[in-house]
RNA sequence: CGGGACGUGGCGCAGUUUGGUAGCGCGCCUGCUUUGGGAGCAGGAUGUCGCAGGUUCGAAUCCUGUCGUCCCGACCA
């Protein structure tokens, strides 16, 4: 069919909406394609959905290529089945709650491990069943501390969630790579600049998982990665990194008046950040105190101390006087007693730190590891940031930013553990089913697209996506040769395969290039008076703005070939005809 | 949750300091002209100024409260 843009709901405007920064949130509110309803919600309109069921289409098409089978879920779960896996207290102020007409309480779905553990439970009973993969697209609620960036960030977003459930850890292995491969060739047939990195596994749980990240300037996430192909979240990565010793001949304490902050303290010594040693002060929930140490160049990482002390949460000032500690020049040497000392590991690189001296006003300089203070454990604690050492190969990690659009993970036994979901194993005994979820944010890798191609003028969709391939220009409404033109070429480029819209508006020329550059056709065909009387017609390649006129006669013969590459998911299939 | 800003026709904004009953651009409707890069002229429609209180002869404007939206932060030694 072809699309007739002047009888389709795609509203554009000339203005960017005030409350839009990002390209991919300003353009897809500019393109007529979506609007907001609310933080973090949106309505899709009908390009906007057209885009949406592709990209879809895309990863249903390959979860089905590695045999898993579609359901749908609701989307409002029963609370009880999040008390059963304990994210009813876990999940937190994320987790949007409601009570029903009884007073029974429901949440709304952020995902969906509860309810396919609960579904698969009774009647997966055999390892002769396993392995299974169950995937759904759906409609999820986060309730986001700050929604932003239009679809990048959204309360309400469109997942397409998976499980699968094995017998052994080899069975989830091998469908975690086949689930990897699909990702790899999701994020390709989306046309996206993407890598995968190691990742943490925040709330879903489990050990082994990878994100896959579209890089985009403006992207959420922070990565680090390495020539040799190592690349990791710095949420999550390994920290090592190289501290600069400022060396005493002994321990020597020093007068820092006014010094609270490591960045003053170098500055007031003229020595670097990584000379001097950073302390931060936290407690567990039974209120037991532990001390961290980390490099001053680095920032204690809130997973990576939670993995150390569970529950961990810094002290307020008030509790840090409490407990005798000192805001601002808290060190290793002299601590009060009972305060549980953890190190990062990096500290042992040199022998020798200026440390806080526990006394508003005083540091110390030349503080010894094991003979001025001692440590009761050490651990990677930091951040990492670009600059840092790969931890596989030792050369200088370089930094770069990335938007998550989907990730995988090895849940193991934590859900059918604790929800009570077994099977009979093959040894007659019952065993918990091994687990693991994959999710792709679909409307999110949408923005992540567009974040990766578009230009001042609006967006350059990658075919596979493209609300259509093609866009007929027809330019002087109701002329009596060029309308039946164009319409003629939009029913021979349909004929071809290719999905064609026709811009059949009685708008002028300047309207319909500037509503095409914004929509984002990856290919315009302009039909005009002019062109039409020497049996010419102009295609522009959005990508790159280049024009070239090419003969009316056997046009669709020209566009043949491109027509096929495009059918078969090709990104930019008319780039060819641009070539000489 | 802390900080900042904003809320005025469909969209983007001015007007608020110094209270006097609302204006601009775009869009929309009608007509004529125009028709290859967001047209011109003429005419026209559209606002409980987020909401609720208060002050005042009089409130978009001042005060209080409230709701909504956006931005920054929530890692600090």
């Amino acid at each position: 069919m072809i699309l007739r843009m002047s009888k389709m709901y795609a509203p554009t405007l000339k203005e960017d909406p005030s409350d839009a920064e990002l390209a991919s949130h300003r353009l897809l509110l500019r393109a007529g394609m979506m609007r907001k309803n609310g933080a973090g919600l949106y309505t899709f309109l009908p390009l906007g959905m057209r885009v949406l069921n592709k990209v879809e289409a895309i990863v249903n098409g390959e979860m089905d290529a590695i045999g898993a089978q579609q359901i749908l879920m609701p989307f409002v779960q029963p609370a009880d089945l999040w008390r059963e896996s304990g994210r009813w207290d876990d999940y937190g102020p994320e987790l949007a709650r409601l009570n029903d007409r009884h007073g029974v309480e429901y949440c709304l779905g952020p995902t969906h491990e509860e309810l396919i553990t609960s579904l698969v439970r009774n009647e997966l009973r055999s390892y002769k069943e396993l392995p299974v993969s169950l995937y759904q697209t759906q409609v999820k609620f986060r309730d986001e501390i700050r929604p932003r960036f239009g679809l990048m960030r959204g309360r309400e977003f469109l997942m397409k969630d998976a499980y699968s459930f094995h017998a052994t850890q080899e069975s989830l292995q091998e469908t975690y790579d086949d689930m990897s491969g699909a990702y790899a060739r999701i994020c390709d047939r989306l046309g996206l600049v993407w890598r995968p990195v190691e990742a943490d596994s925040g709330q879903i749980g489990g050990k082994v998982t990878t994100e896959f990240m579209a890089l985009a300037e403006y992207g959420e996430a922070e990565i680090v990665y390495c020539e040799c192909g190592y690349a990791a979240d710095s949420e999550a990565g390994e920290c090592k990194c190289t501290a600069t010793m400022y060396e005493r001949e002994a321990m020597e304490k020093i007068s820092t008046p006014g010094i609270h902050t490591i960045e003053e303290l170098a500055g007031f010594l003229n020595i670097p950040e990584s000379s001097c040693m950073k302390a931060l002060s936290g407690k567990d929930p039974e209120g037991n105190i532990t001390v961290f140490f980390v490099p001053g160049d680095h920032e204690l990482n809130d997973i990576k101390a939670n993995r150390v002390v569970d529950g961990f949460e810094l002290l307020t000032d008030e509790e840090m006087i409490e407990a005798g500690l000192s805001k601002g020049s808290m060190g290793p040497v002299g601590l009060p007693e009972g305060v549980r000392v953890i190190a990062d590991w990096n500290l042992q690189g040199i022998s020798q730190w200026v440390v806080g001296a526990n006394e508003d006003g005083y540091h110390y300089a030349g503080a010894r590891l094991g003979e001025d203070f001692k440590v009761d454990g050490w651990a990677d604690l930091c951040q990492v940031k670009p600059g840092d050492a790969c931890p596989t190969c030792g050369k200088t990690l370089l930094g770069a930013r990335g938007i998550e659009v989907s990730q995988v993970f090895q849940l193991g036994t934590k859900y059918s553990e604790s929800m009570n979901a077994t099977f009979m194993d093959e040894d007659g005994t019952e065993k918990p089913f091994i687990m693991g979820c994959y999710g792709v944010g679909v409307s999110r890798s949408m923005a992540a697209i567009v974040e990766q191609r578009h230009d001042d003028a609006g967006i350059m969709w990658p075919a596979p996506v493209a609300p259509a391939h093609v866009c007929v220009v027809p330019l002087a409404h109701g002329d009596e040769l060029v309308e039946p033109a164009a319409r003629k070429i939009a029913e021979e480029l349909e004929a071809l395969g290719l999905e064609v819209a026709i811009d059949d508006r009685n708008e002028r020329a300047g309207v319909k290039f500037a509503d095409a550059d914004l929509i984002g056709w990856p290919l315009q065909i302009v039909v005009g008076k002019r062109g039409l009387a020497q049996g010419k017609v102009e295609l522009k390649l959005r990508r790159t703005g280049e024009k070239r006129d090419f003969d009316l006669e056997g046009l669709a013969d020209t566009l043949s070939s491109a027509a096929k590459n495009a059918i078969a998911g090709a990104i930019d299939p008319f780039d060819a005809l641009f070539e000489d």
